[in-house]
DNA sequence: CATCCACAGGAAGGACGGGGGT
DNA sequence: ACCCCCGTCCTTCCTGTGGATG
């Protein structure tokens, strides 16, 4: 039987004497490499847009389009990463992340600290965090861009509002100040927004194509140069990542995690090498890790629905809403609970299909009405593995 | 060809806990 | 101390719907 500390020690000496990585960071997905090949079209016309700024000129709003890991977030960094390194008294610029702070007032809230404001977390009014922004443009004089990543996301949950507002800052200011890039994965979503918005917003667009499985392999093969040590990896490696991602509409960050997470079980192991089976092992790895964030965070209920989807998929077919319900149903009375609504239990499952836990498709079966089809999307075990300890849980009531 | 199933999913709102402003 | 605002879950009530069936 051996300690902790032990067990430390023998995981560390595996590690110390693993010659897999020379910079681990350069693999991480936040990483803004200083050369972003197959982008160099993107680059020059962002940059161009850009531009404006070295006279303290307001820029155009920017639209930008890609789907997930074709470097939407990649190039407006870098682009503002070096323009402000050019031009570093005549404007700012504040990256927001819209999937990380989702309503409209952690937006402001994380706008605000951008300009050194601090803000309480949560208290007063979305209105009176507008109210000091407004007051704290007064007060700047240099040009600000406000990048909203991943817009589509809080306006499908919150409107179009604060958008809107925003975009009529300058004539409430009397002077141009701020520019927006909207950054979104959805194409169509430009379509909902209120016509006076998407003409402001998409003064200039840009559309970001999904990367091919050569243009992912020479992109980890730079990355792989200076991330791993010469050697730890090969040709079959970079190209079942590149192969991968690929498959998965030709996700960089995706090829990236794969390579990176590959290369870490190597090193556990005390490997020099890397191999194609650590690829798979990754990928398996990544979606355990995935799922299990994703339901160990559940509310009560939604880890009930789940169970009762489980349950009921034990035969490998799919299930309708009600019979979902059902299960549930019987679940939570079973476990003296009270039970929620079908109507909130459709939309758990909604919630569950937008997370990729399971797929619900709505189906029309004529005379027998419309009904979601529902099956689990990520194999039982991975599931049940996470569900383990609320299970226990529960058993305890 | 109308009917009617088994729900979908929008709208409005409420309880509640975390966190303000004053 | 008291009132206000927020997001999260949830309810109630509701109108809408594609196509197999009679």
């Amino acid at each position: 039987m051996s300690g902790l500390s032990e067990i430390i020690d023998e995981v560390l000496s595996l590690v110390k004497t693993s010659r897999i990585f020379k910079d681990r960071k350069i693999l991480l997905p936040d990483y803004v490499p200083d050369e972003l090949p197959h982008r160099e079209e993107q680059i020059r016309k962002l940059a161009s847009i850009l531009v404006q700024v070295y006279r303290g000129e307001k820029p155009s709003n920017v639209f930008i389009y890609g789907l997930t890991g074709t470097g939407k977030t990649a190039v407006t960094k870098f682009v503002l990463n070096n323009l402000h390194k050019r031009f570093p008294d005549t404007f700012r610029y504040i990256y927001v992340n819209t999937r990380n702070s989702d309503t409209p007032y952690r937006i402001l809230a994380d706008i605000l600290e951008g300009l050194g404001v601090r803000v309480p977390f949560t208290g007063i009014s979305t209105a009176e965090l507008f109210k000091r922004l407004m007051s704290q443009l007064r007060s700047i004089k240099y040009v600000l861009i406000i990048v909203l990543d991943e817009i589509d996301a809080m306006v499908k949950k919150h409107g179009d509002d604060l958008l809107y507002r925003l975009t009529r800052v300058n004539s409430e200011l009397g002077s141009p100040k701020i520019s927006i890039i909207g950054i979104t994965n959805d194409v169509k979503f430009i379509d909902t927004l209120d016509p006076r918005v998407k003409s402001s917003l998409s003064d200039e667009e840009l559309v970001f194509p999904p990367y091919n499985a050569d243009e992912l392999r020479d992109i980890l093969w730079r990355r792989a140069k200076s991330g791993f040590v010469e050697g730890a990896v090969g040709e079959d490696v970079i190209s079942l990542c590149a192969a991968l991602a690929a498959r998965d509409h030709g996700d960089a960050r995706r090829a990236l995690d794969l390579l990176r997470v590959a290369g870490e079980i190597a090193e556990r192991e005390g490997r020099n090498v890397v191999t194609t089976a650590d690829v798979e092992r990754a990928r398996l790895e990544i979606e355990r890790d995935r799922v299990f964030e994703i339901v160990t965070t559940l509310p009560l209920h939604s880890k009930l629905v789940l169970l009762a989807v489980i349950q009921g998929s034990k035969s490998g077919k799919s299930l309708t809403t009600g019979e979902v319900y059902e299960l549930y149903t019987k679940l939570a009375k079973s476990l003296g609970l009270e039970v929620i609504t079908q109507r909130r239990v459709s939309d758990i499952l909604n919630e569950l299909d937008m997370v990729g836990i399971l797929s619900a498709k709505v189906v029309n079966r004529g005379r027998y009405g419309k009904t979601k089809e529902v099956k689990l999307a990520v194999p039982v075990e991975t599931l049940v593995k996470a569900l383990d300890s609320t299970v226990k849980e529960l058993d305890g009531i």
